[in-house]
DNA sequence: CGGCTTTGACCTGCGC
DNA sequence: GCGCAGGTCAAAGCCG
């Protein structure tokens, strides 16, 4: 599987209004952790590069299924985990957010957190974790159908991707 | 009053 | 089948 080819299939819509989103200061992105057990039982692939927030990591977490077909891969719920050190629990990312549950997890003493995407029609969903050992951290898992809208942050960071890519 | 959070209950998948 | 853990539902309450 080439990883290139992959990302260009990420089409996604750009509305006027998200075209001009940029990332807030108070966001940074660091280097994936190795212990978030989701992806790597999923197969992680790492793609990492510069945007302006500094050195970044994108994980993309593909299905355990291959799909060779576009239109295979477009029933494929995608998803897309982050570590961001913010205080802040809900970041700025243009979606309005409501938070539908929260859950203990084991092996953290920190609850985990799930948000849906509260307009009508919006599929994405997103689970956030304070990292157990620097709360100051977040685990972000966003999910997302391929085929409907991005977020403006993924937006910004499959450009960022495809530009380095293509370097 | 509308939109949101809280929180216990419920559902589902998985390992044994 | 059973128990556990993760994910979701939905009623109640809060707040601007």
């Amino acid at each position: 599987m080439s990883n290139n080819d992959d990302f260009k299939q990420l089409d996604s819509p750009e509305s006027t209004d998200q075209s001009n989103f940029e990332f807030p200061d108070e966001w940074t992105f660091d280097g994936w952790l190795e212990d978030f057990p989701e992806a790597i039982i999923s197969g992680p692939i790492q793609f990492p590069f510069n945007d302006s927030a500094g050195t970044s990591s994108l994980l993309r977490v593909p299905g355990n299924e291959v799909h060779e077909t576009v239109s295979e891969r477009k029933e494929v719920k995608e998803r897309y985990a982050f570590k961001t050190k913010s205080e802040v629990e809900i970041l700025d990312d243009g979606y309005r957010w409501r938070k539908y549950g929260k859950k203990m997890v084991k092996n953290s003493p920190n609850p985990r957190n799930y948000y849906r995407c509260s307009v009508e029609g919006c599929p994405v969903k997103k689970r956030v974790e304070r990292d157990k050992d620097d709360p100051s951290y977040s685990h972000l898992l966003q999910k997302v159908n391929i085929n409907l809208q991005l977020s403006h942050r993924l937006h910004r960071l499959l450009k960022s991707l495809r530009a380095f890519l293509s370097l």
